[in-house]
Parts: structure tokens; sequence; C-alpha cells
DNA sequence: GATGAATGAGTCTTCATTCAT
DNA sequence: CATGAATGAAGACTCATTCAT
């Protein structure tokens, strides 16, 4: 159970890194940020590397339990996907911080733990797709004629792109409408 | 025309690069696998910023080359797209550490030079995509019902992710076997 | 209201650019002196030049003070600017190392927030004595048929030049038996 | 005797000092100001306090001959200080540089030799300002009531501080006038 | 005469972290 | 809970100087 003060830490973590990136992401700009001492942020997280570890766990948690959800979702397979598409489009509208945070996976390379953590998140959504594909697959809904590792890849890797330009184009276009429009495509795609 | 000394730095900066990550890039690091003292780089570039930038150029360079090349070559449009795949990924497999540098947008996020050549990369590349999907759906030669905007972020995303991962499982599998699964998958998808 | 090792640096700096002069005024040797981390001086002052502004700048309120004191002596003209030649003399001779920066325009060239209050001091002074002259002059207390700001400058500059000397001679004489002297010739100088 | 390229590094030298003070003049400045590598400097001189010293040196023997000269003119003691303001003033317009190495005390400090060789510049402006006085008195053209010495001193210190404005001021004004100003000033309080 | 490459000490400054209070 | 003071390592970069060519 995290402190209050622990949540808002987290929080201001990712703002700063949004805003300044990992170079940014400074335990003295935290602390200007939270407000307090930068020997107070080491109150409630033992070192600056916990503070990564715990938002991605935290991210982690909630990629799972989504997934876990998804299964009571009542929706053919390409439905699916656009509905996950569409959920995490907007998470990220939410909190765009979460974009550089997660995409970023060139920063944690230094940290083991982080790397894993990392990778581990990459993996839990392809396998995701993956299942979806491969139960659309049985179902018939999809075409039958593709690896489903391979068109996972390609979904997920579509979403990642599209986000990561919204994100370095400084949000100049609509992250909702583009989101959909390459949804559609890749459903149409996907299709028998 | 770069001196010897200033090829070395650029190829040591990027091997420095690929091994610990950007944060690891220190003149510092730099000057201990050239072999030199930290004060003997800045004979050779005015400071590090210029060292990413020139490695920048450099790819940027070589990118547009290929691209214009690419003209001349008497391939369909589906052909074409992997051919570009084959070509990408034999460049990376030659040179892994290239992968750290040209997927690394986060890390330019500081530098605004930088960032915008990173960004320029990018483009490029897209658009070369683009226009050949835009000629292949002219020619007939692929699927019509589909926007060439999407279907190019769609082709790069793919290329992209599959080589990252590539990178992040320490070239744990191979990048030209599983390469030209994915080209043939996108290949499949796009084809009319 | 500076911390007692904000004092304790400031203090430390001025006798560190009396000994060695501005180029070795360096944060290395400041933090000797002071017997801390070259980076613990960083917690008392956000950089060299906030260091060097605030010593200026304690001067410069101690001379408006001072000056502003001036105007409740009940002193003839001539009498105040001998006044003022031993009051200055008695400061530099408790703090020797005052004169070092005092009178060492040259060195902050560079920095333009410090030169224009360097350049201020210098005003400030002139003005000074250019009033209590002025003042002199309708009273008849002196001669009249000199301009006050060419007098003004003599007066200033006779005892800058006086100071300096005894700074370069590594205060080989006594500062203030030739002060007294030199304020006894400027008094019959100005003299009706 | 000195080559055309120990000249041509001593010219610029000067002039390096004078646009960025001590602290700008390093021997990668003053190469790029001639013209030459670094390590062509040393070919001329050994070291940068050595360009320093003969560029004091070079003053001081002109300062002599001057002097010297000077015994040979027909004036009276107060005509001749003006006569003397009148020439230095006129040097210093020729060449502004001179004033940032000649009232630079402060600068050379650190190195025992240099600091020498200033101060002897320094004594022996005022003992020719002295023996000028002492044979003004002793011929009776000057007021015989006040000390030759502190009189040479206010003689010097006025001029010194004058061309030391003329030069934070960034040459506002017109030295010529503001000399003339002055010399007439001295020359009225000096006289019987 | 001059260059190009290099060095080693030093510049100011920032970082994550610790610890006494 | 939090602060204030400090540390030591490291950051990018500059300096005067040397030496082989």
């Amino acid at each position: 159970m995290p402190t209050k003060r622990q949540t808002e830490i987290l929080e201001k973590s990712i703002l700063l890194i949004a805003e300044k990136g990992i170079q940014g992401f400074t335990i003295r700009n935290l602390a200007k940020k939270v407000g307090v001492t930068e020997s107070a942020i080491y109150r409630h997280f033992k070192s600056k590397v916990s503070i990564l570890c715990t938002i991605l766990e935290n991210f982690n948690n909630i990629l799972v339990e989504f997934i876990k959800k998804l299964d009571h979702v009542e929706l053919s397979s390409l439905d699916k996907i656009e509905y996950i598409y569409k959920n995490h489009i907007q998470e990220f509208i939410k909190n765009p911080a979460l974009v550089s945070v997660l995409f970023a996976e060139e920063i944690f390379k230094n940290e083991k733990e982080l790397s894993l953590k990392m990778m581990n998140i990459l993996n839990i959504n392809q396998d995701n797709f993956e299942k979806i594909i491969e139960c659309g697959q049985k179902k018939n809904e999809m075409r039958n004629d593709l690896d489903k590792t391979q068109l996972a890849l390609i979904v997920l890797a579509s979403l990642r792109l599209m986000v990561k330009k919204w994100e370095l184009t400084r949000y100049s276009f609509s992250l909702e409408t583009e989101g959909a429009k390459i949804s559609h495509t890749i459903k149409t795609l996907l299709r028998k």
C-alpha cells in the first residue's frame, strides 16, 4: 500500500520525465516538483531506481488487470483489438506523460532490473494481442493464412509508433482521430 | 572528409551507446574506449553533441543515398518493400550498435538540433514507404482500399519493433529469419 | 540574512582573492580554504559569480549606508573629505583583502552583472565627493575657481592609488600615516 | 631584436587583452587572432608569461626613453606636467588596448616577475613627476608648501583614474577633452 | 617555421546519496 | 516526517604546454 506521499512522488516523477526526459529526472528536480527537500524523497523511496521500478510495476499491474477484464468483454476478436487501441489511446490522452516512460526502453538499459520489467510489459502486450488473434483465427473471424505472432507484432508496433510520433511532435495531432484510422486499417488488414 | 581519428571516434561512440546507452555515453568513457585522454577527443570534435550530430547526419546521408538508388531498382512495389527490409536488417546485423542510436528518440529530447535530425530520419523512412505504396496502388500491385499513410506507418513500425526487440533481447534470435517472416507477412497483408 | 557558512564563504573568498588574485579564486581553492568539499560550496551559493556578486553588493550597501550617515556629520566640507579618507583607510586596514576586490575593475570585465556593480561603486564614491565639494564651494569653505567634477576625481584617484600601492608593496608602509599626509595635502590644495 | 612574428604576437596579445580581458588572453585565442596554430606561438615565445613579460618590458623601455627626452624639452615644470599628460593620453588614444594591460596590476599578482615589472613602471612614472615637481618648487614655478611625493602621487593618480574610467565606460567620452580639463585643474592646483 | 595530436591538471557544476538533528 | 549540510564521484569542457613530423 503506497502512502499518499509515495503516490505523489510517483505521479510527479512521471510528469517530470515527460517534461524533461530521463536526463531531467533528477532527485533535485523531483524534490522541487514535490515541494520537499531532496533528502525527504529518501524517506519514501530507497533510491531513484526504486522509484522507476515502482512506476513500471504499477503500470504492469494495471495492464495485467486490464487484460484480465478483457476476457469478460463480449466482442469479436477484431473489435477487441479496436477496443484495446481505444482504451490505450484514452489512457495516453489522459496522461500523456506515460508515453515517455513506457516507450523508452533505451533509458533503462543500464539497470538490469528495470530493463527486465520493461521487456516484460512489452511481452505481456504482445502475448495479449497474440491470444486474441489466435482466438479470432480459430473462430474464423480473421484471416487464417498468417502467423499470429507476426500479426500480433504488427498490431502492437503500429500502436506504438503512432503514439511515439504523437509525443515526438509534441501532441500536434489528434491521437484519437489518427488512432481510429490506424485501428480501422489494422482491422481491415486482418479481416477475412 | 573525416580524419581517421574522427571516424574512429564516431565508431567507438556508436559502440559505446550500444553497450551502455546514452547515459553511459560520456566523454570519459569514450576517451577510455578510444584509448586517449578526454581532452584529446576535443581536438576532433568540438563537443559531445557534435559527435551525436555527426552520427545522425552520416546515417541520414546513407539513408538518402539508399533511397535515391531505389528508384533505379527494377522491382514491384511489394518486392521493393521486402528489399528495403532485407537491406536495413543486413545493415543492423553488420552494425548492431546502430539500433541503439537510431531508435532512441527519447534520448535526444533535450537537444533541439538532435531531436530534429532524429525526427527527420523517421520521416524520410515513412515517406519512402508511402511513395512506394502509392506507386504500388496506382500500378494495381497492391490493395487499393486502404490509405497509403496508414499502411506506410504500419510497415515502418513493424520493422522498428522487431529490430528493437532483437536488441532488447540482446540479439537472442536471428534477425534475418524473423525479418523474412515479418516481411512476408507484410507483403501478404498488402497484396491485392 | 546570510547563514554562518555563507558569511564564512564570503570572508574566505575575499581573503583568497587578496592572496592569489582572481585567477586563484577557484571553487577548488575556496573549498580548501573553507575546509569542505567543492560541492558543499554549492549548497550555499548557486554559482561562483553569485559569490562575487554578493561581495560587491555587501560592499555597496555598506558604502551607501556610510554616505547616508555623512549627512548628519557636523563637519566642514574639507574636514568631511578628511573624515572619509580616514574612515575608508581604517576599513582597509581592518580588512586589507578588500582592496584586491574593490580596485580590480579589470577582473570583472567578462561578467556584465559584475562589471556594472563595480562601476556603480566607483560612481557612488565620486558622486559623494562631488556633492561635498559642491557644498563646500557654495559655503565658501573651498576654492571656487575649479570644477567640482574634476576635483572629485582627483580626490578619489589619490585615495585609490595610495591604497593600491599599499597593497602592491604588500602593506610595506603605514597606510594610516601616508593616508593622513595625502589627506592633508588634498585639503591644502582645496582650501581657499 | 624581435622578429616580425614576435612583434605581431605582442601586438595581437595587447589587442586580445583589451577585448576580452586577461581571462580571455589564452594561447588558443591568441593563436586564432594571429592566424597560426597554438603550438606555433611557442616557436616565438617560450611561455604565456614571457609574452606578458615582453609587453611590460617594451612599455617600460618606451617610458624610460620618453622620460630621458623630457630633460631636453624646454618647458616650465607646470607645462611639462601638462605635456606628459597630453603625450600619455595621445598614446592611449592611438592604442586603447594599452590601458587594459598597463592599469591591471591585479592581473599580474600571481607571477612575481610580472608584478615587479608592473610596480616598476608605476614607480618610474611617479618618480618622474616627483622630479619635475621638485625642480618646479626649486625654480619657484610651483607652490612650495606641499610635499613633492604627495603631489606626484596626486598627479599620477588623476591621470590613471581618468584613463581607467575612459576604458571602463568603453571610451564613451573624449579622453582628449577630459584630459585637458584635468591637466588644467592640476596645473591650477599646483600653481603658486 | 609551422602543424596536428596529445597530455594532465584544472575549470565550474551536478548528481545520488547519507546522516545528524 | 522533514531539513540542512555534507560528500565523493562524475559531468562536459578548457588550459598551457610538449613533441614528433
